[in-house]
DNA sequence: GGCATCAGTGGACGTTCGTCCATTGAAGGG
DNA sequence: CCCTTCAATGGACGAACGTCCACTGATGCC
């Protein structure tokens, strides 16, 4: 290290940053923890070592440090998933398997995440900022293995191949569905490879020529 | 009619059971349109018609009354269950099938009752008292479809037919709780014939020789 | 080094919540 | 018919909530 270069990066602006970001991570802590319900303004800014005004002053409100939350909480979902899906291959098995593994990997299924993702969505029923957020994951993975399923199907002789299509699309999803619920309600008891073995077993049933049980 | 007959059932004690079935139809009802967060016992007593101090009167708070409730909307999922086992056969495939059928039955599965019932399960992370009704709920139905798919792998020449009675009971449970959720947020395009296709896609992979294809 | 700026503070405020109880009035027994 | 009983009432109460603002003090520019 020749020069401890400090390249100022310390002023005020920058330290604002870092208390906006210490609140968001306050309320995800604190929806993993207590849900939505249960998060006040009192419990994010104890959580955060901050005093109360900062929510009003960073974000004019608790309304939108939930939404910026569960908007962040998101981000992170879509970019395990992106990081998977840039590792697998073009192959619509591959862009397949890449969703289900990213979906059960612990990087987004883990304690906090799961209950985040729950508490969001229960908290959604009157909320459009953050059913907006639910909606949109959802619609993305479906467009993206609904397209490779398409793909398969296609290029088979598989009679009727927009329906199985389809069926293949939302039995997958529900069937992940499923395993984030099962996941959420019994954790210790989850095993992430019994839950991919049974997504398979769903796949090589309905496409046996295009898909077969993991090992 | 030679005697009208009144028996005298309107006694006061006949309108308190009245006014306290009142109470958690109340409940239910706003549980289902605004969640158990916005149900506060302004809007109990509200849509009951009644007066504030009811709910301490018949249930010594607010806190037993949601438990009363979710414990009649928990009683009422069973019943219909009990309905289509005692319909079905004794074969495994049929319990199967019954318990498949019930599931996406409209008499469980409908807006106001799958409303319900995430919206208790989201706030049974801080009262143990509702959580045990979902766990509860839980635990029958993966006895009940265990001990089918057990029956039929025992009588196969399936290897490893633990693990496959297992799977099949795990993922049957799985993707019924992703078609819950999958009508829970798109109840307008929900298709119960679809749903119960995609069911027995996945258990005529799994057991090919013991499950079709509905047509 | 002194002054302006503004991120940060924390208490005041009005609202809404669930609980509880003094009071009411119709039912039901004598 | 009157008197007892008790389901039912609705307002009072303290606690907890989110919002907001007058104030503070360290920072950054001149």
């Amino acid at each position: 290290m020749p020069k401890d270069r400090v390249p100022r990066p310390l002023k005020r602006k920058v330290l604002a940053k870092k208390n906006r970001q210490a609140l968001i991570n306050a309320t995800l802590s604190s929806v993993a923890e207590l849900g939505v319900a249960q998060t006040s303004v009192t419990e994010i800014v104890n959580r955060a070592g901050l005093s109360r005004g900062m929510i009003h002053l960073h974000f004019g409100g608790k309304e939108n440090l939930l939404v910026a939350a569960a908007k962040q909480s998101a981000e992170r979902y879509f970019d395990v998933l992106d990081k998977f899906l840039e590792a697998a291959g073009a192959k619509p098995q591959e862009i397949v398997a890449a969703v289900v593994n990213a979906d059960l990997d612990e990087s987004v299924m883990n304690p906090g995440s799961v209950k985040i993702w729950y508490a969001f969505r229960g908290a959604a029923r009157d909320r459009a900022m953050i059913a907006q957020f639910s909606d949109t994951r959802d619609a993305r993975l479906n467009n993206l293995i609904y397209r490779a399923f398409r793909e398969i199907c296609d290029q088979s002789q598989i009679p009727d191949s927009s329906t199985v299509a389809r069926d293949a699309t939302h039995g997958t999803l529900a069937l992940l569905e499923g395993m984030w619920t099962d996941y959420l309600l019994h954790p210790d008891l989850f095993d992430r490879q019994i839950a991919r073995r049974i997504v398979f077993r769903f796949l090589s049933g309905i496409l046996p020529d295009h898909f077969e049980l993991p090992r």
